[in-house]
DNA sequence: AGAAATTCTTATCTTAAGTTAACGTTTTGA
DNA sequence: TCAAAACGTTAACTTAAGATAAGAATTTCT
C-alpha cells in the first residue's frame, strides 16, 4: 500500500466532486485513511468466496467483473478510470462474494477498507458527508443497475448491442468481444452472428 | 393525502428500524413531512414520460412497475408491503420516467414528496440520519439489483424460474403468471412450457 | 523469432424462445 | 347476473440462441 502523489490526490479528489466536496481540515483525515495500490494485469482486486472488505476508486487502468459457472468465465461488468470498484454486495453484507475483479491492464486503484470506512462514518468530522458519499454513490450505481436490468426485460440481444454501440464507446474499444457478448448476456458465438446480421442488414 | 393513524406511524417507524432510529424530537419533525394515499387497484402511483417526484412505502398492498414497448404491456418489478416504492431513478435525476407503477389491489402507500425529502436534507435537526437512510436504502436496493442482474447473465429462465420457486414465495402466489413471465425476461408462453418442462421431469 | 495462447468468425446441429392463434376457464365489472 | 375481458395452456411455425468444433488471424510471452 503505496502513498499517494499530490497528482493522484487531485485527481481522487475531482472525481469525489459530483458526491462530497471536502474541506481542507476534512481532507487531511480522509486522505489518511486511504492507499493506493498498483495492479499487475490480471491481479484480483476481489475473489469469489472471500469477503471484499474494500472498496477502491480506479485512477489508472480498468477491472473486469466475472464469475465462474460450470468452470466457464463469465464477464459481467466493468469499471474504467475515475469508477469505482468493489464486490460491492460483500462488502456492505459481510458475506463472500460470489464474482471475482481482476485488473485488465496495469492499474493503480485508490483502496479504502471497510475498517477505515466505518471509522470515518464514526468519526463526528466527516460522518455526515461520507453518509452523503455513501448515499449519491449507491445511487449512482443504482441507476445504472436499473438500466440495466430493464434492458434484459424489455430488449432483445441484438438491441441491447445496439445501444451499446450508441453510449459503450469505452466498454467496445477497449474490451475484448467474448466479454463483451457475456456482458450482453450472450455468447461470444451468439454476438459474433449479430455483428454480422447488422453489417446485412445495412 | 390523508393523515396516518398511531397504528400506520408504528409501522412506518418499524419498517424503518433496519436503516434509522430516529428519537422522538426527530420523529415529531419527519412526520410532519409525509402522507397517507390510498390508491385503488389499477390506480398509477408513477407515469411514464412524467418526472416522478415522490417515494413511497407500501403499508399495505402491492404495486408493479411496468413499460410499455411496441404497445405490451411488460411487468419489471414489484413491491411489496414494507417496501419502498418509486420510479427511483427519475425521482433523482429529474428526469421522466420510462415506466409505469399501479396499484395491483386497494392499496395504502406512504408518500414522501422530492421537495419535503429536500427539506429534510437540508434541516440539521435530520439532515445527518436522511443520508444515513438513503444511503441505507439505496443500497439494499442496489443488493437486489445486482443479484437479479447477475441471474440474466449467469442463469437460463429456467433457471431463473427454479430459483423464483425457492425463494419468491409471495411473487409466486399472488402474481399472476405473465407478470412472472416479464419479470423473468420471458414470454408468458415461453413460462408455460418451462413449468410444463419442469413438471414431466419430475 | 517462434511456439503457445487468445481472439474472432464460420459452420453444423440442437435446443429453446418468440409469435400468433385457438380454446376453455376464471375473473371482472357494468 | 351475464357479457366481456383476462388468464393459462397448447399447438404450429419461425427465429435465434446455445454447444461444439474447426480454422485463420492476432497477440502474448519467453
Amino acid at each position: 500500500m503505496d502513498a499517494l502523489t499530490s497528482a493522484q490526490l487531485a485527481a481522487l479528489r475531482k472525481g469525489m466532486e459530483p458526491y462530497v466536496v471536502f474541506n481542507e481540515a476534512e481532507w487531511i483525515v480522509f486522505i489518511q485513511q486511504i492507499g493506493l495500490q498498483t495492479f499487475k494485469k490480471k491481479q484480483l482486486f476481489a475473489e469469489a468466496g472471500k469477503v471484499c472488505s474494500h472498496v477502491g476508486f480506479v485512477l489508472k487502468g480498468s477491472v473486469r467483473y466475472y464469475h465462474i459457472k460450470d468452470g466457464a468465465d463469465i464477464t459481467s461488468y466493468f469499471s474504467f478510470e475515475n469508477e469505482y470498484v468493489s464486490s460491492y454486495t460483500s462488502f456492505l453484507t459481510g458475506e463472500p462474494a460470489l464474482n471475482y475483479i481482476e485488473a485488465l491492464e496495469p492499474s493503480q486503484i485508490i483502496v479504502i477498507s471497510k475498517k477505515n470506512m466505518e471509522l470515518m462514518l464514526n468519526n463526528p468530522m466527516l460522518a455526515y458527508k461520507m453518509e452523503r458519499f455513501g448515499r449519491l454513490i449507491a445511487e449512482h450505481y443504482l441507476i445504472c443497475y436499473e438500466e440495466r436490468l430493464s434492458s434484459f426485460i424489455t430488449q432483445t440481444p441484438e438491441e441491447r448491442y445496439l445501444k451499446l454501440l450508441q453510449n459503450g464507446r469505452e466498454i467496445l474499444q477497449r474490451m475484448p468481444q467474448h466479454y463483451i457478448a457475456n456482458f450482453l448476456g450472450i455468447t461470444p458465438v451468439s454476438l459474433s452472428r449479430i455483428r454480422k446480421r447488422i453489417l446485412v442488414e445495412k
